[in-house]
RNA sequence: GGCGAAUUAGCUCAGCUGGUUAGAGCAGCGGAAUCAUAAUCCGUGGGUCCGGGGUUCGAGUCCCUGAUUCGCCA
């Protein structure tokens, strides 16, 4: 079977911020197909980078006092705690600042200027004379030209649905100065989209069958075809200073590339970077970085967010076809939608999101939320929601009681009987149960297969659970406990057991691209290292490797529901700016308000919130909780009780008798422990440390903050 | 406003090109079992397939229309 030859992306996080659970998703979901393909056999190149340009970088590296390359190095820095810890196998990790990018990025703007794509022309803008920069829609409020509407963004109105350009904005502002924009002139550089030959191109691009999901295909299709005012216009891809980010290249003037053109050639800059740090010949690939990339043999895939199609099937496929050789247009561009958490839309801000690393520091198993998010993932562009009981329940079930399970029920008897050796497979032919496990196995396998290939991962794994039911039914027919009993059963005792850990067995290659960890342990639980599809072993007459099996210690455990009540509590923490879900957030207009201070509010809004000084009567640990601290305040004459996390931050005892401020008309949150009623509030940042706020002397508790 | 997607059991979801009494898992209920991390096994109730029209011998599946939700565009 000729081995395939993959090179297999994620979409670039935007490096403003810490990874969330929408990014962990698509990485799980690219992981999972990746680990699938190495199982069987092919060769693949797993590659993610930092996105790191662009002018929302550039704003927050100046407001946290600091060069954009500092900034974007801390974020690089905190990535590998989530990839390790979600298990996440990419091959390297880079960022879009790195010299790879800018020659990559600086050759593919050549090549397209050369192929008569690139033009020029004076675009007016609004700039702000204060901070001296072009300012794009998203920094720009002012009143709609329709309906008057105050607070509204540079490009359309939230009232009113109405679009018109920034200038046309009454009593505009910059929102990074309050000064007053003014209309100024600049040269931009634009990508002729729209030249013919460019659009033939993607039409066919799009077409071959196989290459998108039908859904991406008819969207993308929608803009391509698009007449009139809906027709595909050019791209502006160039930035004035000051800017973080790619010089274009041959120019006296200093302009910039925009961020969105240099951000997906970090994929290329990824694998060249990988290339030449001589781990792609570590992976047996011994071609140079240009000969595989435009090699024949080699598949480019992109697993991409829904909210990203738009660059991913126009403007990617199309710089790389005209940039020519040694570039190639991507193979496969597979897209998923957004996680949403218990029927809302993600949001930091109103404490519905999941923070993975705050996951992964309350101890909860990575494998857990792997398979449940790989159950509810298939091939579509469909949104997926994450259901705290649903989790638990799903988690709990399916691995621990259907799954691992079937291990702990059978390794005591063959531990105790048989020192842990597997039975003959002969001795279980002669007693009729030779193909249980493996024809289980057998009628399944395929349909496991091209349920992984296809990315239908919730039709895998329903499939690998009825082979499960099947292996539990088969143990609890033949009731190994009374068989145990007797003497004369001897054969058929070890047999049935050993049927049953074949059956694990099989199941563990089945569900090792979800559960790679637990697959390792099962590895060594039979000696048997490094599994394949192959060891399925499915054909007639196979028998699995593994015969002998070690002392059985409890491979998973079951959720426990604290930890998840802890992960859901209200953030005790003041809102840190987190980013939205969209991979685009340098781009999209519809979410620009966290990259550095969230969206400004009305006076009226800022006077919803009861803040009061409170007087912390008692601090006390919470049994069961590792980040909670029960804090009774005393608001002058009311008390109340409060849930806080930040058991890390303080002794209980050091907390008795200050002063704080708390959100006094917060709604009341039941929690496992009790009812909050309210929130403390502290301070913390992307470092570890959390710094509770306290009045100045003479506050007294019960006092309005405002 | 235009275009598109979604809406199936308490929950999470399957249902391919229209074809027999609409399925699964979990939860529920009733039993069994006690090897196993109270896991497992057997049985069982439960659905105007969002509403309303229509096409058809036959519609969850196709068409029209309305509602709700969510996108994209302007």
């Amino acid at each position: 079977m000729p081995s395939r030859r993959l090179f297999v992306t994620t979409a670039l996080p935007y490096a403003n911020g810490a990874l969330h659970i929408g990014h962990i998703m698509e990485y799980i979901q690219a992981d999972i197909w990746v680990r699938f393909q190495r199982m069987q056999g092919h060769a693949v190149h797993f590659v993610g980078a930092d996105d790191a340009h662009g002018a929302p970088i550039m704003l927050a590296a100046e407001k946290a006092g600091q060069s954009p390359e500092a900034f974007i190095g801390a974020i690089q820095a905190g990535r590998r705690r989530y990839l390790d810890g979600f298990h996440l196998s990419f091959d390297h990790w880079h960022s879009t600042h790195s010299p790879e990018n800018t020659a990559l990025s600086q050759d593919i703007y050549r090549k397209l200027a050369s192929a008569g794509l690139i033009y020029r022309k004076s675009i007016e803008q609004l700039f702000d004379p204060v901070k001296r920069m072009f300012l794009a829609d998203r920094y720009i409020k002012g009143e709609c030209p329709n309906c008057g509407a105050k607070d509204q963004y540079g490009d359309a109105c939230e009232n009113c649905s109405s679009v018109y350009p920034a200038a046309a904005l009454k009593n505009p502002r910059s929102t990074l100065s309050g000064a007053t924009p003014v209309v100024k002139s600049s040269e931009h550089h634009f990508f002729k989209l729209s030249n013919p030959e460019c659009v033939a191109f993607l039409r066919e691009w799009l077409q071959l069958p196989g290459r998108l999901q039908p859904q991406v295909v008819n969207k993308a299709w929608e803009w391509l075809a698009g007449e009139g005012d809906n027709a595909l216009g050019d791209w502006d891809i160039s930035r004035d200073p000051p800017y973080f980010g790619i010089r274009i290249p041959d120019l006296a003037e200093e302009k910039y590339l925009y961020v969105w053109l240099d951000a997906p050639i970090g994929y290329l800059a990824s694998l060249k970077s990988y290339f030449d740090a001589g781990k792609a010949k570590a992976n047996g690939e011994a071609r140079s970085f240009e000969a595989f990339l435009s090699a024949e043999d080699i598949e480019q895939v992109h697993f991409i967010g829904k909210d990203i199609i738009y660059f991913h099937t126009l403007f990617w496929p199309a710089m790389l076809r005209f940039a020519g050789a040694p570039y190639r247009v991507p193979d496969h561009v597979y897209v998923h939608g957004f996680i949403g958490v218990s029927g809302e839309k993600m949001s930091k801000s109103r404490g519905t999101g999941i923070d993975p690393l705050r996951y992964l520091e309350l101890g909860m198993n990575p494998e857990w939320l792997r398979y449940y998010i790989a159950a509810k993932l298939n091939a579509n562009v469909e949104d997926i929601d994450f259901n705290p009981d649903d989790f638990v329940a799903r988690v709990n079930s399916d691995l621990v009681g259907k799954y691992v399970n079937i291990a702990s029920r059978c390794a005591g008897f063959l531990n105790r009987h048989f020192d842990g050796a597997l039975a003959p497979a002969a001795q279980t032919a002669q007693l009729g149960f030779e193909d249980v496990a493996r024809l289980g196995a057998a009628e399944i396998e395929v349909e496991v297969r091209e349920a992984y290939e296809a990315r239908e991962f919730g039709k895998a794994l329903r499939l690998v659970m009825q082979y499960a039911d099947r292996i539990n039914q088969f143990i609890d027919e033949h009731k190994p406990w009374e068989l145990a009993k007797l003497d004369e059963q001897r054969a058929r005792l070890h047999s049935v057991c050993s049927v049953g850990m074949e059956g694990f067995y099989r199941l563990t290659i089945l569900l090792k691209p979800v559960l790679p960890s637990v697959a390792r342990a099962v590895e060594d639980f039979f000696a048997t290292p490094n599994l394949r599809w192959g060891d399925l072993c499915t054909q007639a007459g196979q028998t699995v490797r593994a015969r002998r099996i070690k002392s059985y210690t409890p491979l998973m455990l079951r959720v426990d529901a604290t930890q998840l009540e802890t992960l859901f509590a209200p953030p005790s923490e003041a809102p840190t700016g987190r980013s939205p879900q969209t991979h685009a957030e340098h781009q999209q207009h519809g979410s620009p308000k966290e990259t550095k201070v969230s969206e400004p509010i009305s006076i009226d809004d800022f006077a919803k919130l009861d803040l009061r000084v409170a007087k912390i009567q008692d601090a006390e640990t919470v049994e069961g909780a590792d980040k909670l601290l029960k804090l009774t305040l005393d608001l002058g004459g009311e008390t109340r009780t409060v849930f806080a996390g930040i058991k890390s931050a303080y002794p209980p005892e050091a907390l008795k008798g200050r002063l704080t401020v708390m959100v006094a008309n917060l709604a009341p949150r039941k929690m496992r422990f009790g009812l909050s009623e309210g929130m403390v509030l502290a301070a913390s940042g992307e470092g570890p440390g959390i710094f509770l706020i306290a009045p100045d002397a003479g506050a007294t508790p019960g006092m309005r903050v405002k």
